[in-house]
DNA sequence: TCCGATACTACAAACGATTGCGGCGGAACC
DNA sequence: GGTTCCGCCGCAATCGTTTGTAGTATCGGA
């Protein structure tokens, strides 16, 4: 019966009060100007009538239409899941929705997007896009609108973000692998344009000396993107030119399981004669042949701190810039191990 | 310095005309009302002016948002993954924005959320939650507003849905299985309040007798649910029932790699004494080891089709109701292998 | 009795667009 | 030359809210 909706002229009629006495009564930030037996007189008539306010009107308004975009590079990257799961669980009990943009058409989409997103009049947006550098659409957007930045960052630190702690992260791998009794470490990094490329890099080199062995940048070999096929070249490099190494700290999972086809195609064993770390500790890592040690990233809980502090800037509150540093842990599995002794 | 948005107001002012016939010629389907060179004259003003129509204005006019809402059981399953993205594809290109709905919060969370869309006036909706009966908000809301189902149906077929089509996958399975020369084949079943494990153990049975082999229900052990450990515990039951079976058919990939331990378990080769097929071909199977062998199901497509549709309905075209059937196809590798010789 | 303060409530103008309808020209026709 | 018609444009209502301002009681105090 209640599919035509009822407004807020229907409301004051059944109570009758003129509509914007209902109005106030209804918004408790403004009930208190209202007589408190016309508030009630006001709410019983909402229940009864079912009341819902028109977004649309009243975004119209107020100029806050109660949801936020949430740019990713890729939908269907399981990374992103737990992100955007996190992002919505709080957001979404604030009573804000979740606009999702996917922008895996190139690197122009994402700005493509944004001005979608800034054309809809989002509140608030969260950008889980790659690069380091930030573009000039997306510096724009941020003096109209709130907006933070997952999983990654900006050089200048100009916009809050909320990234893994990828310094930590290297060195579990890297301590871990140490303490096993490895010497001879390699790494594959991902490409240097990503933030996560270059950060990880750097991170493995300074953790080398930290532990005592040679920081070596010769000890890197960069793959072309994160996925499996270029961690296997990238790896194969790394192997010809010190085939002495015992360990291989890859810079992303998939490069991890390319390391694993490189190792293999040399005839040697996996977690005994070359030991390999993961980063990410993506979905089914557990159930491969040998299950891969990995760093883990808590990757919902950083959608969760991207949403709450985007729900602080929205509210006016003033978030420090820079970034916040999620802490990750480390999964061991059987991809590592002590390095064989050799014979 | 165009922070502040342009309004259909400075756009008729800027080209000397009057707010309705600015609106009237910016809008293509009543720019034949108004005169050739005016039109182009408030274009050019609107160019200028860098205007852009305000949504929430036109919304509250028209009683259209232009968004539509996407409910996914579970945002961190990588099967939903493509399915959003083929979705948000079709939509983005008719303007339309995606509004994504986590319902991991339990069997009511669906309803909630479905209502949360409504009141946001979405134009229409994608179900992707399971279960084989629909709820009465869900069926209430289908009078509201255009909706369509996705990787699921309802018994009655009373709402528009694209789902793979299972039988014909789990065709491919044994149809494979039973050319490799197996001759006794199990099922590990999914849920059997879940659509998809109902359907695909039917399938199996009907398959079964297609291809000349016995179709008895002991061959069919239930798992408690679409996860590893189910799987491995369905499979040794199955197993110890039935220690000659020679293949088993997986209703879903992690019941098949619950499967893979089973096997290993009872000192069995996966691929030579038994046989693994999986369904759906999530991401990574291709580097297990053995590498599973599963049904490919075109989830991207899935997405594309159930947004097409959408749009369908929503411009007014009578879409038939009932099931679009996509096929699937059969990524076939290293866990299926020709039955071990006996003796 | 009258005044001013207090406590509510009503009026009406926004927000930015869409759209039915009426008006006003000029051309065509009788 | 008057009527009709048509092409083009402006007027104003409308969608459902929020909110500044004006109004009306009621009450206390003088």
């Amino acid at each position: 019966m209640s599919s035509i909706r009822s407004t807020l002229k229907d409301v004051a009629r059944e109570a009758g009060v003129h509509i914007s006495t209902a109005s106030r009564a209804l918004n408790p930030s403004t009930a208190f100007i209202v007589h408190p037996v016309t508030v009630e007189r006001v709410a019983e008539a909402a229940r009864k009538l079912g009341y819902r306010p028109h977004p649309l009107a009243r975004g119209l308004r107020t100029n806050r239409t109660m949801s936020v975009g949430v740019i990713i590079p890729d939908v269907e990257n399981p990374l992103f899941g737990p992100i955007i799961a996190g992002v919505e669980s709080v957001l979404v009990e604030d009573g804000y929705s979740v606009l999702i943009g996917n922008a895996d058409r190139g690197p122009n989409h994402a700005d493509s997007l944004v001005e979608d997103m800034l054309e809809r009049h989002v509140d608030g947006l969260i950008l889980a896009t790659p690069g380091r550098v930030v573009s000039d659409t997306a510096r724009q957007a941020q003096r109209d609108v709130s907006m933070v930045l997952v999983n990654r960052s900006v050089d200048d630190d100009s916009i809050p973000a909320i990234v893994g702690d990828d310094h930590a992260g290297i060195g579990l791998a890297v301590r871990h692998l140490r303490e096993l009794g490895h010497e001879r470490i390699g790494h594959v990094a991902g490409p240097e344009w990503v933030s996560t490329g270059r950060g990880r890099r750097d991170a493995f080199l300074a953790w080398m000396s930290t532990v005592g062995l040679e920081a070596d940048i010769d000890l890197v070999e960069e793959a072309e993107w994160y996925q499996v096929e270029p961690g296997t070249t990238a790896a194969l490099a790394l192997l010809s030119r010190h085939p002495d190494l015992t360990a291989i700290v890859a810079a992303n999972d998939l490069l991890g399981l390319g390391c694993y086809r490189a190792v293999r195609s040399l005839g040697k064993v996996i977690g005994v004669d070359v030991s390999i770390t993961g980063y990410n500790d993506m979905p089914l890592l557990d159930l491969m042949q040998p299950s891969l040690t990995a760093v883990r990233v808590p990757y919902r809980r950083m959608g969760v701190d991207a949403a709450t502090t985007l729900l602080a800037l929205i509210a006016g509150e003033d978030v420090s810039p820079g970034r916040v540093l999620l802490s990750p842990t480390l999964a061991i599995r059987s991809s590592t191990g002590p390095p064989a002794d050799r014979g």
